[in-house]
Order: C-alpha cells, then structure tokens, then sequence
DNA sequence: GCATTCATCTGAGCGGTGTCAAGATCGGTG
DNA sequence: CACCGATCTTGACACCGCTCAGATGAATGC
C-alpha cells in the first residue's frame, strides 16, 4: 500500500533489505491484518523482486520469526515503562494490564508472535523463564517484581508456577478480549481497562488497587 | 490420504456433502495438520472436485467455522463427563483440566476452534456466557458449578467476572502447555496433569486438591 | 586502473491455493 | 414423461511459496 520508500530508483543492491523487510512486513501487518502478509506483498511493499527476500530469510516462517523478535522486545519495553511507574504489589497488575494492552493495540502483531512461538515450541528468549534469563524479558520482570514484593525465592518451584500462571492468565485474557461476548461487562465497569482489571484481580498473583487478602 | 469411502463409484449427486466435507475435514487435520487443511484437500479427500464444497459452504471460512463448531461440541462433552465424574468444589478443577487436556489431545483442532472464533470476534453458542446460556455450554458448566458451590448467584457481575477468569486462565494455559520451557516443570512435578493441576490452583476459583485458603 | 569474485537482485517458472462461471448430471415434481 | 433445480465437474484466473539460471554491481586482489 503505502511505498514508504524515500524517492529516485532504488539502487540495484539495496543496502539493508533485511530490516526493509521486516519494517515492510510490520506496515503491511498493521494496515491490512495478518492474513495479507504474505512474501509476496512484504516483497512488493518493500519495492524488491518476489524473490529478493530469499537472500536474507530461508523461508517465509524466518522473515515472521524476525517479526515475532520485534513484537518481543516491544512488548518488554512497554511492560517495563508499566513497572517503572508503579510500586509496591501494584507493580503485578501493571505488568499483566502492559500485556493485555500490548496485544490490544497491536492484535495481528500480537497474533504473529504466538503463531511464530507455536512453530517452534517455545517463546523467544526475551519471553524465556528459568532462573538465568534475561533481565529485560517479560517473564524475568514478572518473577522480579514476585520477590522484590515478597514472594519467596528459595520455594523455586512455587514462584516459578506463579509466574506461568500469571502469563497464562494474561495471554488467555489478551486472546479473548475482543470477543464481543464480553462487551457489557465492559461498560458495566466502566470501560475496557477497569474489565482487565477486575478480570486480573480475580487470577492468582493478580491484586486489587484496593488491596485484596 | 486415507480414502475413507466405502466402496464402488460414488454416484454423481454425493447425498450427504456437507458432513462428508467435516469430516473429512477432521481426517485430514487430525492426520496433517492445520497448515495442510487447504479447502482443495478436503475435497480431494471427501472424493470430489474442488469447487464442489462450494455448493455447500459459502467460502472456506464457514467450513472450518462448521469443523469449529464440531470440537466445541465435543469439549462440551469432555467438561461434562468431567464434571459428573466429581463432586464439590474439585468440579471446578476437573473441568479446567478437561479443558486443557482437550487441548492438549486435539491441537490442530482446537486451534480451528479459536482461529474460526476470532475471525467472528466471538466464541459460538456452545461456550456463551451470559445468563441465557445453553445449559450444556462449557460457561454455563462454570457457572453453574460455581453456584452449586456457594457463589453467590446475586453478585451477578462477580460471577461473571469470575468465570471469565477460569475461562482466560484455562486458555492461556491450553495454549501454553505445549512449549518446551515448562517441560522441566512437568518433569520436576511429575507428569503433564500435576503441572496443569499446579498452574490451575495459582489461579483465582481453581482450588487445590488438597484444599488452599 | 583493471579484472575477478561473490553477495545481491531479477525474471521466469513450478506446483499449489481460493474462488468463480459455464456446462454436465441427476433426483424429484408437474 | 418432461422438466426443473440442486448438485457436481471442468476450466480458468489470480495469487501464493519457493527454486533456479542469469543480470548486476560493490568489494577485493593485483
């Protein structure tokens, strides 16, 4: 759709098309939904050769898969801005609300990661548990916020179990709330933000703002 | 792959197309896949040309809507046999486990089920919530459990809100569960049903086996 | 400065897909 | 028995992922 492209003829070799491809692919995925994204179109939108690409992915499911690294690293910036201007326990619920939002505002993105992480049978590292992760990831922060709040860290399993139930409970919500089922709960509590909210705060691990036992 | 037709030259006018075209439709997703369920696969394994599903179904969205629509019946029966196999609160449980087992035995199925549900942005009668709902709908299930066991039927929201959280968290952790990087948690508890039953329990409205706060 | 090398890009092409229009076939109704 | 409408087939179109032979040009060695 959009050509994106600065102006004047491309040069033959285009200099970075690895990261012309994904930023085309990410346009594409925003403006007409995960469904058009095909290597053809990313290919066109690009302004290269249906071709082209296969110089720089091995396959269509390479070029979703440095697409799904991106949605990542988004989605761990903006949970951790979330935490930054929180405190305390209400750090947990800023943290999953970062999440659902994330996959609200960025639904067909949101849907390539985990089409990306079922491929492969797992999430990417920025997402990975286990005690050595990375400190920025998603789950990593999650289990942070656990003990920087209270939670035991010798009981290793147990944290670890709330944490997975905690991503569990966030990526289920993220998934359904768009379904319209849920639209009067919605506007019985007021909007979109306070229906995650409460749904959150009905999860383990998920506190009220007015402090639940 | 399979023929799965009985014998002799199939006459012109098939009779009974539609459920031919499901099933087969099954077939082939249990034996290949979701990416290998092409409408022209179908036909091909229901014995007949491509165009004639067209006939039937207004594109292929509505077959896999009806192929959808085959496995939230048949969830339906897994969560209710579930639930008539225990009493008291651990009905809760048992359904939660139900519904991920099913997942977890119907993969390309049951991703159908939520590709189809998407594309509608909503979930089909059979898991409506809402407090007109089918009585054997998976919700209802929850709900009326929910009540049976002390839930105040009254706080109409709450209830809601809480069954909306089981749901979300029951998703999550379907689609969860196959990634390798809990697989050292399934080791560590003791099989894949311990870890549904722990992930489950730290979340609002599963109660342990053993019975927790 | 020139020739060579090699990554990059193009074009044509293969088999596959969803979908449609035109025509063949046949069960059921008059 | 004639006809009609539902059903199925054939053929076609545009698009898809992917491959391969060849064009291009930036970088390297001389």
């Amino acid at each position: 759709m959009s050509e994106a492209k600065t102006i004047g003829p491309r040069p033959y070799h285009h200099g970075d098309l690895t990261h012309a491809l994904v930023d085309a692919a990410r346009r594409l995925l925003e403006a007409e939904g995960p469904s058009a994204l095909s290597l053809r179109a990313v290919a066109r939108e690009a302004g290269v050769s249906p071709a082209a690409p296969y110089h720089h992915f091995k396959d269509k499911a390479e070029l979703l898969d440095a697409v799904a690294n991106v949605g990542w690293e988004l989605l761990g910036d903006q949970m951790s801005a979330a935490k930054a201007a929180t405190t305390g326990m209400q750090q947990l619920t800023a943290l999953g609300l970062a999440y659902v939002c994330f996959a609200r505002d960025n639904p067909a993105l949101y849907h390539v990661m985990y089409d990306a992480a079922r491929d492969r049978e797992e999430v990417p590292d920025s997402m990975q548990s286990g005690t050595q992760g990375n400190k920025d990831s998603a789950y990593c922060m999650v289990r942070d916020t656990m003990i920087e709040n209270g939670a035991d860290p010798a009981q290793d399993t147990h944290l670890e179990l709330a944490g997975v139930a905690a991503w569990c409970g966030a990526h289920g919500l993220a998934e359904m709330a768009s379904f319209k089922q849920f639209d009067h709960l919605k506007t019985e509590l007021g909007g979109e933000l306070p229906f995650f909210e409460a749904v959150l705060s009905h999860m383990g691990l998920f506190p009220k703002p007015q402090q639940g036992c």
